[in-house]
DNA sequence: TTGTTTAATTGTACCGGTACAATTATACTT
DNA sequence: AAGTATAATTGTACCGGTACAATTAAACAA
């Protein structure tokens, strides 16, 4: 792991251990820098890292501060592997539907820029999080770059598979947000009523080389969904 | 105007300008840095600020290529400072419906950390793109940071009067996600019928200093609303 | 042709430095 | 006490450098 991450792991773990609240200070910049043993560049980049989490920010002339949200039951979208990170200790579970290979129709084909003789795995699952219905996934995912899964990994979490079974990381994606009604079979699989409202997020995920290699349409329950979002500055 | 900030500017001016598309390579960074006549890291930083923006991504050993989402008609979550930049040449238009000076209740207080008699601004608008209805809007601003409003001032864009006029300048933002159903009064708002289904969208704007200034809830109508996120990496 | 090794390309990590602007604390007025 | 100039604190912009890992291209072998 690099020098800049594991120090900006530290000092998350550091913010959470001393339960800094919001806007408590941290140790300046030179400080950590000798604590760490690294040049300040390095120390910087570690701070940005946070700061995009949002985890902190940073006022030239005063000082590093704690910056938190303090709602509790909100999910971060941002947890883009899963949302295991952002739940805390709630469990998250999943009832797989299905589990297969086939050819994409075109508007797959077209998201994951392949043609459509090109094979993806198809999977359809159910998420709870404490036994209520979270979403309905249906995703579907390369077969050229994730070569084999089964409903044991599809169960778990796929990107912690793809990532440190199959080695590629993923590199950025794309979300696309509405807002709708429930068509009956969709209300089926949430265990709601037919027109009732949902957040649809389609999601094209891209590997660090740009290449799409995961399109997924999810939508969720509205009554157990509620998302947080820290944004940064003018700039995003 | 800070170098790194100009420079991202000119690329991607110059990446509309040349029409480049997903993919497309940049000249390398070696280049850039003649072409601008500045040290690597102002380019490096240049660069880190159009991947966070979602415009290019960079592959090491390889070059730097565009990256670009090809959905038109969703508008970007994150353009801060209204929706101006990301909604093309669609118009935006407001109906101020109240701008006037109040003690917050307990909510709206705690959200924007001041106690409840503090004086705060309160802002109702409804929202057009193209004439059709995108939103209702009611937020609060602090008045001891934002002394002054009135309905011009609202109708336009009041981020741009905040920073131009104010010179303060806007640090950071959470944002709160929730689908839901819209009351009868919420739905009168918005030329829909009661229990259509609405994003909510509670933003708490903070200056860089840290300190909340709006406090906004905004309900979205459901069909005239999609929304982009490009998202980053495993670290967001 | 097809795979394999080697070399060139190219962005990123990390170092260490100077200058400076924003903030905060201090000293000094009035 | 209350404002005002002054100095200390502190993060950020920008420079220029070395080393290296990931990618791609070239050379080579089977």
């Amino acid at each position: 792991m690099l020098k800049y991450q594991q120090i900006a792991n530290e000092i998350e773990q550091y913010i959470n251990e001393q339960q800094l609240k919001q806007g408590d200070k941290l140790p300046v910049l030179e400080q950590m820098m000798s604590q760490y043993a690294v040049s300040k560049s390095t120390i910087t980049k570690a701070l940005e890292l946070l700061e995009r989490k949002g985890v902190i920010f940073q006022l030239r002339g005063s000082g590093i501060f704690v910056r938190r949200h303090n709602r509790p039951g909100y999910m971060s979208l941002f947890s883009t592997q899963g949302f295991k990170s952002s739940l805390g200790d709630r469990v998250l579970t999943s009832d797989v539907i299905d589990v297969s290979v086939l050819k994409p129709d075109a508007l797959v084909a077209e998201n994951l820029g392949i043609g459509v003789s090109d094979e993806v795995y198809r999977v359809e699952r159910v998420r709870y999080v404490d036994g209520e219905v979270l979403c309905h996934e249906e995703s579907y995912y390369v077969k050229a770059i994730v070569p084999y899964l089964n409903r044991e990994i599809v169960a778990d979490s796929i990107f912690d598979y793809v990532q440190s079974a199959l080695g590629v990381t993923i590199g950025f994606s794309d979300m696309y947000l509405q807002v709708d009604r429930l068509s009956e079979v969709e209300a089926g699989n949430l265990g709601l009523q037919e027109n009732d409202p949902t957040l649809r997020i389609e999601t094209i995920f891209h590997l660090t080389n740009g290449k799409p290699f995961d399109y997924s349409r999810i939508t969720y329950h509205y009554a157990h969904s509620q998302f947080v979002i820290q944004a940064n500055g003018p700039y995003m």
